[in-house]
DNA sequence: AGACTGTATATCAGAATTGATATAAGTCCA
DNA sequence: TGGACTTATATCAATTCTGATATACAGTCT
């Protein structure tokens, strides 16, 4: 079990803007939970990346994209769309399953 | 083992314009497990409004949304995000983990 | 220190997605 | 047939996302 605090501040470390302690209590459930799966996603190209032996500018170049957002995208930045994170993932070889 | 043809057809039904077949074969197999999954992300939306006994008028206001717009998610239309189609199953209450 | 490699941040114009509106089409029932 | 209800399609202005560029920062080596 994570603390809220604890929680608050892994999000904000990760740039989602969250101003106040109520702001981040507004946070829904759904919200939460999408916030969650991007930065899992997030983590796992920046994993992908890595076992490939891959720098981000190489990457970049895979993806018909920047270094600078292949930045973003390992971040889990509010401005990276899931849509580009799975579309990355999918160009690796990885096959997300969608499980209930 | 589902035929090309057939694959192809679904896909057009479902909305995604591919003009000829050098067209459709020139899908990569990401571009393909993309399409795909966003059509099962879209057919979830389907099942789970239905199962909740809603209109799409009314899981429309749950979402802030449209009626038509709700309409577009649940065909997996091309203009429709990743994001909206999990926001939506989200703010349903289903929780898609991704597994590998 | 300086050069080099890899990653992070800021900005922005062009492209894609969004909610809304109007309206058509399908379905059911009296 | 006609109305009530539900879903589908077309269009569009506003918002959001994207790739690109410039540049800063961090680590390593000589």
């Amino acid at each position: 079990m994570i603390g809220k605090t604890e929680k608050r501040k892994k999000l904000e470390k990760a740039g989602w803007r969250i101003g106040s302690a109520a702001d981040f209590l507004a946070l829904t459930p759904a919200e939460e939970r999408y916030v969650e799966m991007k930065l899992a996603l997030a983590h796992r190209l920046s994993e992908t990346r890595r076992r490939h032996r891959l720098t981000q500018e190489k990457l970049a170049t895979v993806l018909k994209t920047s270094q600078p957002r292949v930045a973003m995208m390992e971040k889990g930045d509010p401005s990276v769309s899931l849509d580009l994170l799975v579309r990355a993932l999918l160009a690796l070889g990885v096959t997300p399953r969608l499980t209930n």
